[in-house]
DNA sequence: ATTATACATAGATATATATCAATATATGAG
DNA sequence: CTCATATATTGATATATATCTATGTATAAT
């Protein structure tokens, strides 16, 4: 993942709506339906959200007859998970270890 | 780290300017001088982007005389680190390996 | 065929963002 | 004190974003 892509995921990320429905997806796939109930939006706002997660990558859409199902794409989403956690921080408090 | 945060976190993270400064920072304290020169962008929008940065608690400033010298907020970063990692994907590929 | 349901699209609005040029501020050098 | 340097702030602009209402579309049920 470059960092571009990075980028375009943290932007998806970066609104708390759509942190929730990552969130909801983690444990699986959900409808729309499902996921409009548990969040205080309008029907179009989650569908723009959830346009905004399918364009970077991060989430599948499903269309099985009237319903829309969606998933987190895992590998997208665990080069992502490694992408942030390939990110070091050469910490300070190193030196206390040292002393 | 809640949402709130992780969203705000996720947010300043959003752009590959800003993306780069944490990466150029990972390193080590840097100077905005020292930043300005790798990045194809002007001082005040360099000087916005640390803002941004800062304000979201990721990094840190330090004024030294005319210097202002920047690190990344290792407590925040990694908080932010657990937070992404914390985020599981039920993968449909398991089923490969059940068979 | 009609109606209800699930979702998408269009259009509007208000706000946020990224960026720059111009200017201000603060510090250090001479 | 004056000037150069490093950075911040201001103000402008163009674009993006989050959200809504209204409407469209597609599918399923009756």
């Amino acid at each position: 993942m470059n960092e571009n892509e990075a980028a375009l995921i943290c932007r998806a990320l970066g609104d708390s709506n759509r942190l929730k429905i990552v969130k909801l997806l983690s444990d699986g796939e959900k409808c729309a339906c499902c996921l409009l109930e548990k969040l205080d939006i309008t029907q179009p706002t989650l569908s723009h959200h959830m346009n905004v997660l399918c364009e970077c990558g991060l989430v599948e859409a499903r269309k099985d007859g009237k319903w829309s199902h969606y998933t987190l794409k895992c590998r997208t989403f665990e080069e992502y998970q490694k992408y942030i956690a390939s990110l070091t921080c050469c910490r300070k408090d190193r030196k206390r270890v040292l002393k």
